[in-house]
Order: structure tokens, then C-alpha cells, then sequence
DNA sequence: AGAGTAAAGTTGGAATCACAACTGTTGGCC
DNA sequence: GGCCAACAGTTGTGATTCCAACTTTACTCT
């Protein structure tokens, strides 16, 4: 059973153990690829494909020359949705929040257009958004609003102020999360390390039942959380 | 320069495109390692390599004996956090959801005792939660909670009831999110494809300032996408 | 002693070969 | 026609070898 795993099982599994488990802190060495092939006698394709997906998996680093790592995890950065406030959660915790901003107009995407209750291929105003943590990029946005709303303001940072000096009422926000593999535009802007996934926010805004305004947010899975708040929902609750 | 590039990536670049472009569609076949070999000029362990990659981001799916297809990348299931009843989301799209239910006391381990503002080591009463649909686990839960809130009552599906009995009012609920790499049990219980990340929901009920229970739920990024529901945030800002 | 250089060790990429387990197809036999 | 067995193709795993680029250490020379 156990004996007919395959054999870099055997290393990637007492590894990860000993990392979990507190005995290899971040920072220590892990065996070098030689190291492993003597110590859990296994051959060296085993044991670099064991170092592979260790670091796949985030809990150590490589790099050429030096070894491997087992990984500092830095805490993840909260994004505390309720507020979606980049700039106020970089602050909180001491970096320089800057951000890029490209407006220009475009044809609703199919996807979008069902978004936005609007017919495909409607104009519609396109920002495209490139957060950066003292200078690093961060975090990528691009929003889409009918035209019809836009009156040449072009600080989308701003796009619920504008909104609402154009008479709509902003009631109400819903936001769509999922994790997926990174496109490779965004792993290179973003610099995302291999494997890394992202974080696929949704955002649309609503004023009624009317949605005015939709984003796409992509967020590093290996910096950041998002943190919802909620009321708790069980008041009104008639059983399930 | 993209001369230098490593040979693997330009075949894995190459077959993403065709994926995403739609020249690939769901279901067809994929190059074999052969076949990949000849066509892109490359040695056996680039085009393994390739595969690897590409399956690692779930783009592409293998069978032994006979070969990688492109994934069926069935619609994300959306999970409405603001109710949270699996049930409800599940009955919805026509499943049949079931629960495993499995309760027994425990110490609070270091960060949950954090989560709960009690001493580490407490005693606390633990529920593992197994959600099924169609008779398949598809989530996985393990919720905590001070033994003093415990009257007995085994179905944690009813927390907030059996809490709100207990005089307690809850009042909010917290929902901390993040992507990571699947640990072996659960990929194990979920039965996850190589390279499926999961979402990391870490959920705290408060009544008032006082956390009184907190749960790890634990969503296979491709099947679930999370919906969150939000007051609009934008009434009371004073700027940024 | 200090600076610069050489050597040893490490990772990441790559080629080639091999084998077990499995799948789909084809052809032969009843 | 229908059933079964053999076969070719494919994946996953593994060994072995090599090389370029890089880091760290140690040593030599001034």
C-alpha cells in the first residue's frame, strides 16, 4: 500500500512534515537535491521532483547557488471588502499605496454586458487599474460602467462619488470570489512566483436593482485575504 | 531573449493559448508526449514538463492510457455567504445535499484560541462537518466553540439557534478568504484533481464584541465560487 | 590584512532511456 | 455477428547524465 506510493511521496511527505510541525523553522536550509538522494535513498529525479512540489505548495523556496528555504509566510494582508479601500489597508500596515489609471470607452464583452443588464457590444467605459505597494504592482482592476454614466471623470477610485452626484443611489454591492491560475499578463505584471493563484473578485455595484457599474479585481492568493463582515443572517431564519 | 526562454515554456504557452482562444475545445485531445516531442522539436522531459504545467493549472486533465483532454470547466457553483445554508445553495441547482456530522471535545490550538479570545489550550467542542452532494463530499468544516456555550445539541448546521437559546444574541459574522494548496487529507476526502487550490474560509460568529464560535471551511476552487452580498459602503465616506 | 579569484556546491533546465499500469483498437476465433 | 486476446499507444514514475547560471566558501596573491 504505502509501499507502492510513489517514492518522492515518501520525501515531500516527511518534509512537509517536519515543516508543519515547527522542527524545520522559516528560514532553515532544506537538504540540497544530493543531500536528499543519500539520506532517503531515492534517486535525484525524486528528489528534485519532491523539491518542486514543496515549492509548488508555498512551504519552501529555491534559489540557484543558495539552496532551498523553508519559506517566510507572511502574514496575509487583510482587503477588508466592506470598505474595499486599497489605499486605507496598505497604510494600515505601513506601505505606500500608489495606483495607475487608464480609462478608455469599449464594446461590452459578452460576460460584462450579462453583468451590467446591458446588450453585448453596448459602449461602455473601461479603467483599467494597476495598484502598487510601494511601487510594487499588487493588485490589477478593471471596471466597466454603461457610458451613459460617465461624465469625464476619469478617477475610478472615485466611481461611487461620481455615481451618486449623477442621482443614482448606490444600495447595495455583491461580490463574486473564486481562485484560479493567473493569465500570463497578469503573473507578469503581478510578478507571481510559479503556482501562485489568484484571487477573481467579481464586484458589481447596484443602485436598486439596477447594477451601474462592474469590476474585475485579481488579487495574489499569496499576499492577501479578503475579509467580509457580515450581520448574521438568522434572525428571519424559517429552518432549513 | 524569448530565445533564451526554457524550451518547456514556449509548448506550454503555445497549448494555453490554443485552450483559451477556444481553438482547444473542452474535451479534445491533447498532444501526447510523442506527438509533442516531434512537433515542437523539444526532448521527452520538456513535453512532460509541459503537461505537467498545464495540468498543474487545470487547463488540461491525463488518464493514464489515454491521454490529456482538455478540462471540462463546468460552471463555478456560487455559495451565498450571507445565508450560508449548503442546503439551500445546493437544492437550488437541483443536488441532493447531505452532511456528515461529527462532534467530540478538544484544546483550542494556538490560533483558534486567538479566534475565540480564550487562553490556548481550553477546552473547546469541536464539529467536523463532511457536506456532501449527490453522496459526494464537496466541502469540508471544522467548527469551534468555548464548551461553555454546549448544551448537547450535536447538529452544528443549527449553531446559531442552539447559541441564540443560550441567551447569546449573535449579531455579526466575519469571513476571512484565501486560496491555498490543498493539504493531502483534504485532497484525500475532497478527492481533488492535481492542482485544484481550495478556499479558505475562516468564519467567526460575535455576539456583540464577543466571538463565540469560529469554523474552517474548506471549498474546492473548481466547483464553488463564493457570493457575498454587501450594504453599499460608500454613505458615510469622508474620503480617502 | 585585504582584495580578488578559484573551487565547490546548488538549482533549474534538458535529453535519453526504461518500465508498470492502463486504454482503445484491431483482428482472429468461435 | 459477437466475444476475447493481443497489441500499440499513453501516462506516471523513475534513473542517469549533462550543462549553464548562480552563490558561498576558501584560498592565493599582493
Amino acid at each position: 500500500m504505502a509501499n507502492s506510493d510513489p517514492v518522492y511521496l515518501r520525501v515531500v511527505e516527511d518534509l512537509r512534515r517536519q515543516i508543519t510541525e515547527g522542527l524545520l523553522q522559516p528560514g532553515a536550509p532544506i537538504p540540497s537535491r544530493h543531500q536528499i538522494t543519500r539520506k532517503y535513498g531515492v534517486g535525484e529525479t525524486a528528489a528534485r521532483h519532491a523539491l518542486r512540489v514543496l515549492a509548488q505548495e508555498g512551504l519552501i523556496i529555491g534559489r540557484v547557488g543558495s539552496g532551498h528555504r523553508v519559506r517566510q509566510r507572511p502574514d496575509l494582508l487583510p482587503l477588508h471588502r466592506a470598505q474595499a479601500h486599497f489605499s486605507t489597508d496598505m497604510h494600515a500596515v505601513g506601505r505606500r499605496p500608489t495606483c495607475d489609471v487608464k480609462t478608455d470607452s469599449a464594446e461590452a464583452r459578452p460576460d460584462i454586458a450579462v453583468r451590467l443588464r446591458i446588450a453585448a457590444q453596448s459602449p461602455v467605459t473601461r479603467t483599467r487599474i494597476v495598484y502598487r505597494s510601494d511601487g510594487k504592482p499588487v493588485q490589477l482592476a478593471v471596471s466597466y460602467e454603461p457610458i451613459v454614466y460617465n461624465d469625464g471623470t476619469d478617477d475610478i477610485t472615485q466611481v461611487a462619488h461620481r455615481l451618486g452626484g449623477n442621482g443614482l443611489k448606490l444600495t447595495e454591492v455583491t461580490e463574486h470570489v473564486y481562485a484560479r491560475v493567473p493569465q500570463p499578463v497578469e503573473s507578469d505584471v503581478l510578478d507571481l512566483p510559479a503556482g501562485v493563484h489568484v484571487l477573481h473578485v467579481e464586484r458589481t455595484h447596484w443602485a436598486g436593482d439596477k447594477p451601474v457599474e462592474t469590476s474585475d479585481v485579481i488579487i495574489p492568493c499569496d499576499q492577501f485575504r479578503l475579509v467580509y463582515s457580515l450581520p448574521a443572517p438568522y434572525g428571519d431564519q424559517t429552518g432549513r
